[in-house]
DNA sequence: GTTTAGGATTCG
């Protein structure tokens, strides 16, 4: 059948040229019934296909062709094809975006867009993808609003892209090698924002696209990808830099679509273009910088560098304080012959750390009792998952006022029984990306392939009178992949019924599901000892952290190859593999000294505290 | 009124 209809845009790939002789662009929607629809739409004029920009635009596509692929419902474009765009966003300008040059538009269809937004407010989550460069992260996929100011041909399957939005990344950008005065656009331009600005390389299918973007013109690039390189340059041992790609492809809707400079997006990002501060910033950040700016060298660099400039370059710190910049530096020798307990800003190199394995450095902390315990392997963890399992679950604690049960009985496993309660919000049950359940008997294989499914998952047994917590050697609580642990000794458990004190049970915030359950939740920190060098005398000290000084989540840093990588670099950054300690960055650090009592011995000790890694210099 | 693509991340 042919069809009229609306939706709001849950998945699009922005119009490329396909193999055969048409654009194609693939949209997905959905409206109030849950329902999707996958569409394809090909036309030989780019105009014709939808203007789409991002998740949550409000579609109207006339004259959809309606086929079955796969056993799937699709669409299709058919002959009369047209389509109506609007922003998805509640109380925007009701505008459409088309080519067409006639078509209808009733009171009725402003009240279906505006039903549309209402409804897709609460049921499609914001565009989380679109990020501003001061929030990038290294190993992410993101969709970036940006404007284009220079382009380069690299080779025949690479072609560069110099883009800004007017924030500054975490990590400063690579810098792509290409040849002299293949740079098209405004190189004095370009040279005054350089530290704003990001190199992207975009391959394949992207370089006659890119090829044929105006500079200057505002963008917005699909499924952009970061990583974080090791660099090795001249004057420096090595720093990080955060690379760019556009894979070549267009899976997630990979690709580049050019924004008419009407958009609410460009609006907004021209206003920040405009207030960058620029001498200032230049200024400030600009000369450490440029020492390692290579496709620049080139351009000669114009005016004197200040005093001020070469002593913050001389200063050249791979971590700084967060706090207590007021303080004087004190030499690791003087440090050694007084008593503690003190306070100390020092420099000083890392001359080696323990432990060198990542995995071995990250324990769980109790903020409470100050104890320290390692992170349960995933072995043991099954071994107590399945020592909890081994009680029948109780069928009178099933399908209660918090939560919905079911039950099942596992074939060839002697007639295991999984109790799955599902916990219901005001006595309906969420949608599985919302809803807590509890499982009693589930194997680490199940929970793990539920916690993927659901917002969080709760291991239990079947107590007396109500549903228990396992014994808090496992996990009280688990999202998605990670696992939130409880302090035995500061805890005292509380019934699961407690889980109705929450008001809102959508959100599962693992402070509060600890709280009312009388946990106390330990902290994923990492502990290292770094052994520091100043030249005047060697110091151990240790470091407890949670993110602070490395800024990147103990929490998270087991389950993500990126947090690993990033963390690996950071080390291999303090303490360069291959070369020797005077070509290793200075570390500035704040140190506290304590006294530890061993038998008739008194003994000093430090602390790191108040320190980060100085993510802008290194 | 053919074909293209038919959502589902990477060579770099």
């Amino acid at each position: 059948m042919i069809v009229n209809v609306y939706g709001v845009v849950k998945f699009f790939k922005p119009p490329y040229l396909s193999k055969g002789t048409d654009y194609c662009s693939v949209v997905t929607i959905v409206d109030q019934t849950h329902v999707k629809l996958t569409c394809l739409f090909f036309s030989g004029n780019y105009e014709a296909l939808p203007m789409i920009y991002k998740n949550g635009d409000i579609v109207r596509f006339h004259r959809l062709k309606i086929q079955v692929y796969k056993k799937e419902t699709q669409g299709i474009t058919s002959s009369g094809f047209a389509s109506l765009t609007f922003e998805g966003t509640l109380g925007a300008p009701i505008i459409p975006r088309t080519s067409s040059k006639c078509f209808n538009f009733t009171a009725e269809d402003h009240k279906m867009v505006e039903a549309l937004r209402v409804w897709a407010s609460t049921h499609i989550s914001p565009s989380s993808t679109l990020v501003k460069l001061c929030d990038v992260q290294p190993m992410q996929y993101f969709d970036l609003t940006c404007q284009l100011l220079g382009k380069a041909e690299v080779d025949g399957a690479s072609f560069l892209l110099k883009v800004w939005d007017g924030t500054r990344t975490p990590f400063p950008s690579w810098r792509v090698l290409i040849q002299d005065l293949v740079l098209e656009g405004d190189l004095s331009h370009i040279h005054r924002v350089q530290n704003l600005t990001i190199d992207i390389l975009v391959y394949d299918n992207h370089v006659q696209v890119a090829k044929s973007l105006k500079v200057g013109s505002f963008l917005r690039i699909y499924s952009l990808h970061t990583k974080l390189q090791s660099v090795n340059s001249e004057n420096l041992a090595t720093f990080l830099a955060l690379e760019f790609h556009l894979h070549g492809g267009t899976s997630y809707g990979r690709g580049i679509r050019v924004l008419p400079e009407s958009n609410s997006d460009v609006d907004q990002l021209k206003k920040v273009l405009e207030s960058v501060d620029l001498p200032a910033n230049q200024c400030l950040e600009g000369i450490c910088q440029s020492e390692h700016e290579d496709s620049f060298s080139n351009i000669s660099s114009s005016g004197s560098v200040s005093l001020y400039e070469v002593e913050r370059c001389q200063q050249l710190s791979a971590t700084i304080l967060t706090d207590h910049q007021y303080l004087e530096k004190t030499p690791l020798c003087a440090i050694l012959k007084q008593k503690a307990p003190q306070q100390y800003r020092i420099r000083a190199k890392l001359r080696s750390y323990k432990p060198r394995r990542l995995f071995q450095s990250v324990k769980l902390y109790c903020p409470k009792c100050h104890s320290l315990q390692e992170v349960p392997h995933e072995g043991d963890l099954d071994i107590i998952l399945q020592e909890g399992a081994t009680r029948t679950p109780d069928s009178k604690l099933q399908n209660t006022s918090l939560y919905d049960s079911n039950i099942w009985t596992t074939k060839d496993q002697g007639e295991r029984k999984v109790a799955v309660h599902f916990v219901k919000n005001n006595g309906i049950l969420p949608l599985s990306n919302d809803c807590l359940i509890l499982i009693e008997g589930g194997t680490l294989n199940e929970i793990c392939k539920l916690s993927n499914k659901f917002h969080s998952v709760i291991p239990v047994r079947s107590g007396h009178e109500d549903l228990e917590v396992l014994d808090l050697s496992a996990p009280f609580l688990i999202q998605g992949k990670i696992h939130h642990y409880g302090c035995k000794q500061c805890s005292s458990l509380r019934p699961i019924q407690n889980l109705n004190s929450l008001v809102d049970k959508t959100s599962w915030i693992p402070s509060s599901v600890a709280e009312v359950l009388g946990i106390v939740p330990l902290q994923h920190v990492f502990v290292m000892t770094f052994t520091l060098d100043d030249g005047t005398g060697v110091l151990e000290a240790y470091l407890m952290d949670s993110e602070k000084f490395f800024q990147i989540p103990a929490s998270e840093v087991l389950i993500n190859d990126g947090l690993q990588q990033s963390m690996d670099m950071i080390m291999d950054m303090f303490c360069p593999p291959g070369v020797k300690i005077d070509a290793y960055p200075w570390l500035e650090c704040f140190i506290k000294s304590y006294n530890v009592t061993s038998g008739a011995e008194q003994q000093s000790c430090y602390q790191i505290f108040d320190t980060t890694v100085a993510e802008d210099l290194i």
